[in-house]
DNA sequence: AGACTAAATGACACTGGGTGCCAATGCAAT
DNA sequence: ATTGCATTGGCACCCAGTGTCATTTAGTCT
């Protein structure tokens, strides 16, 4: 499932001229600057000293580039739904899972946002995130139908799934070009919000503790958990400074 | 922004020699019949009687046949938001306006189960999915933002387009399979169960009412508008039959 | 009737992503 | 030195999509 591991004997046979990271380092580094689609495989592979053929022996796709090896990743977030005490509800469940599998090493973070900004900008890459995304999705929703005694396939735990999903994808949205460091607060407030959606809906700008000026990358650190409690308090400090 | 119009004013120079719609007709037959990756722009144009460059001159994309006139239907959704009365808060707003959204008039839900089935089924529809749907997001984000006074961009705004097409989907992908005629009432189904997320997450299999097996394509008929509670109760008789 | 105009088509060449096939390569073990 | 073998590189090929331009098919004007 995950990739093909990069040191499994290595001793028979010609060696690797090149590796995951290596390729994945060098589009990431070419898409940043070029963009997606300014910059062809051939390029990439000229690059890493590499044949385009052995490109396509390492990523299947000029789009699985930004993504590392997302089924480990996937996998991660299986295990940290694992974690969870089953006496923990499942929305909390879920997004105490989904936090969690958010927090980044801040040595990995200047990566990690350039990837995800990558994703989620370039129209091509957003539209292989669907096809990612789905097995994050499904991990989301077998957890919910285990917790339930469910069909996987059934209708709230997909409705899970892609609730899940888009608190995770609203929060990316917001963290990338902010200057935050910490990923995980983020989710925790969209998964937040999301529960509360109902009771925020009447004319509270309880969002506004988190907006960001994107064009000014300024914004507003939240310190710890944030609550709605909290959200709604900055309500009226912040009211008026809506365009 | 809508597709060109069919019928402009048709009196000057060569007559058109297909249409947008013949073309998307071959285009989602051939598609059901042998998968989207089996049929090529090739044999489309040839089955409309068209060459191939022509093909690209009524569709930008392959992936862009069972999509119809998705420009006017963004506007369509705008224009449901429109008409919802002020004082209606929010999430119920945006919950009336995308159930009348999705509203098929009976002699369209068999093309439109065949479209949707496709864009939700076949990998390289589900990608560009996210692109057209991003459109869709937006309307929801920007009413929200109006109605709240903010910014579209906002992290309150985008949230909301999320959820709201998480439900959509959400309920696409079980009404799709199943043989109701009524779509709308899958919608809003959606969205009873995200509002009340948190009040269902108790070990209450409240979804089982709309639940279908989707080999048997056994499905129970909700009639009228289903609320949580209607969920509820019918939990206990359901309850064991999960595989 | 014949020339003119304009919109649309069709043909061709080209780029770029992705795949199948097979010979060549480089290292290790013998 | 030879053999085994995983990996590479080169080549041909398919398909989606684009730019260019000549050609077609009408209606319209004289």
């Amino acid at each position: 499932m995950t990739e093909n591991q990069e040191t499994p004997d290595r001793t028979l046979g010609r060696p690797r001229a090149t590796t995951h990271d290596v390729l994945a380092e060098i589009g990431v580094e070419l898409f940043t600057r070029h963009g997606y689609e300014h910059v062809s495989v051939q390029q990439i592979a000229d690059a890493a000293g590499v044949s385009r053929r052995t490109f396509f022996r390492y990523f299947p796709t000029k789009a699985d580039l930004p993504w590392g090896d997302f089924a480990r990743e996937v996998e991660r977030l299986r295990g940290e739904l694992a974690l969870v005490p089953d006496d923990i509800p499942l929305m909390a469940a879920v997004r105490h899972a989904v936090v969690e599998f958010n927090r980044v090493p801040p040595e990995a973070v200047d990566q990690h946002r350039a990837r995800l900004g990558l994703i989620l900008t370039e129209p091509e890459l957003i539209a292989r995130s669907l096809l990612k995304f789905r097995d994050w999705r499904q991990v989301i929703a077998e957890f919910t139908a285990r917790r339930l005694n469910l069909d996987p396939t059934s209708f709230f735990p997909e409705l899970v799934g892609e609730v899940a999903l888009s608190a995770a994808v609203a929060a990316y949205r917001q963290w990338i070009p902010s200057l935050d460091t910490d990923l995980s607060t983020f989710i925790d407030t969209a998964f937040a919000a999301i529960v509360d959606l109902d009771r925020l809906e009447q004319g509270v700008a309880a969002q506004l503790s988190m907006r960001l000026d994107t064009r000014g990358r300024d914004h507003r650190r939240i310190t710890g958990t944030a609550t709605i409690q909290e959200m709604q308090e900055s309500q009226e400090e912040n009211a008026d400074e809506t365009r």
